[in-house]
DNA sequence: AGCCGCTTGTGAACGCACGCACAAAGTTGC
DNA sequence: GCAACTTTGTGCGTGCGTTCACAAGCGGCT
């Protein structure tokens, strides 16, 4: 609880410091797998232009990317991939481990908390929680469910800053607040409603009914163009241009 | 943008379909949700403010979200619930449902796959598929699950138009190839692998270790500001707006 | 009828993000 | 050691998305 208006949107002399754009951050975290299948395979180095094509964006793009991090690129040879890939780990805070608890082990929550990927990239799931009182005490993947009221002292316990919430939409909001009063920095936020947390925390919601409604918005749209047959008609300005549409991830949702 | 001059103010057909934001797609999705929960509750209208609010967005974005699909809201009053719901719906070519196919049905796939948000947004899931011969002809919600290479005979017949796919990683795109080959216009991906695809095709990726990894990086950055120094400029310019830090969703990514 | 208050719809400014294109910097080959 | 080639890092123009601010429109009240 620093200052809460903080009020530093000019910024102007503060600006030199590393304010890392959101959709760059989101990137390197897909550069950083990538990295991380080369260094499997045994790559040294990688230039901007095959990472580039490996994770789908453009070169010149990815290169800003890296920029924001720092200069370790070797021009005429490309990046070392271990050295990259320890520099975006450090960027992204992914040094040390952040523990997770995982609130509602419904239908979704025990897929998410039998899931490997979370503790094999550093987010190891630390506590689970739910008010079912046929799920609280069973052990899912070697963690013990504990009832939702011990969320305090549990998460303080291990502690936890991430909170995942998958509990039906009604109990949200309750949720949150508690894993907020818990001290809790962060939450992924799968159910589908609008949490409302202190200005401290930040929130991201995953919502599969927006992703579905965006595609079939695609497939409306190209129904109406495709509709009368008239094929490539090159007035026509733009809408559809590039083909392919790679715009995903979901697009910049309220929490 | 497209308004040169004035030259064809007069009506004309509808012509609603015209290049809506990716943005305002996303967040269409949102209100239409927070439309139905107001009807429910028995609301005839609601203004742009309470309906911002509701859904944590600046009121004027909203509006202005709104006037892409035409003007339906009544100045003085508000919009109506109704008429709203449906006038979104009808954008986002909800108005038809969309049989889903899910190819992957394991952990994550199994949760998916008895998901009632799904079917109960017009989104039903039509087929269930894997290779896993212990899976295949087992029933879930009434579906029973199909082998893979059955793919492009199950997706004809049942007007599969939109996939899921929820395979391990290595086997993601040759899903992909043939879920494409089947026919399918879009494609909803979790498994975090970039995915190729025809231009026709559009992806959206679900990357939960991405999300992740964007929390951690808040983490971290609030870590070091707080230490101090570094004054943190926030680059979420807004998102601050009742200090909630609302920038969700997943950021723009590669497919 | 006419005025008043409320809310929409949008013009305009601003800022971020993307991608091009190129100079700088390094490597390889002779 | 020099020339030619490769690749990085970035300045800059462009376009999209967000926000402000306000005129226009609508309902209600007197
Ligand atoms: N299942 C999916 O594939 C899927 C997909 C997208 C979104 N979601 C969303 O994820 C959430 C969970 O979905 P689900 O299918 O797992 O539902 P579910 O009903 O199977 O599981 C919900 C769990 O939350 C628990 N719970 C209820 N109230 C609680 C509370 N106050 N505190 C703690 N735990 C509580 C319940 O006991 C249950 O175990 C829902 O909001 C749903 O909309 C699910
Ligand atoms: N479980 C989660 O919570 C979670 C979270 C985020 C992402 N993911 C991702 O979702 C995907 C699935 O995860 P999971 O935990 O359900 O894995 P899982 O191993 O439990 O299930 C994978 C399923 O895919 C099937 N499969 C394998 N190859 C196939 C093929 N070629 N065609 C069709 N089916 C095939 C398997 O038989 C299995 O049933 C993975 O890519 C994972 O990284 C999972």
């Amino acid at each position: 609880m620093t200052s809460p208006p903080q009020a530093d949107p000019s910024g102007s002399a503060a600006k030199l410091v590393r304010s890392i754009p959101e959709a760059t951050v989101a990137r390197l975290a897909v550069y950083l797998r990538m990295l991380g299948e080369l260094a499997e395979q045994g790559a040294e180095t990688v230039s901007s232009e095959e990472l580039a094509t490996a994770t789908g964006v453009n070169s010149a793009k990815l290169r800003k990317d890296l920029s924001y991090i720092g200069s370790y690129g070797i021009r005429g040879v490309g990046y070392e991939v271990a050295s990259l890939h320890h520099q975006i780990e450090r960027t992204l805070g992914l040094d040390r481990q952040q523990a997770v608890a995982l609130v509602g082990v419904g239908n979704l929550g025990h897929a998410l908390a039998g899931y490997s990927g979370f503790g094999g990239r550093g987010f190891p799931v630390a506590a689970l929680f739910d008010v079912d009182p046929d799920l609280v005490g069973i052990h899912i993947n070697g963690i013990v469910v504990e009832h939702v009221r011990d969320i305090p002292r549990v998460c303080a316990e291990r502690g936890v800053t991430i909170g995942m919430i998958a509990t039906p939409g009604p109990a949200a909001q309750s949720v949150c607040d508690q894993l907020v009063r818990a001290g809790v920095q962060c939450i992924l936020n799968f159910a589908p409603v609008v949490l409302q947390v202190p200005e401290q925390v930040e929130v991201r919601k995953v919502d599969l009914a927006v992703e579905l409604q965006v595609l079939a918005f695609h497939v409306a749209r190209r129904r109406a163009g495709d509709a009368s047959d008239t094929v490539v008609a090159p007035s026509v300005a733009n809408g559809v241009r590039d083909g392919v549409h790679v715009t995903n991830g979901s697009a910049v949702l309220p929490r």
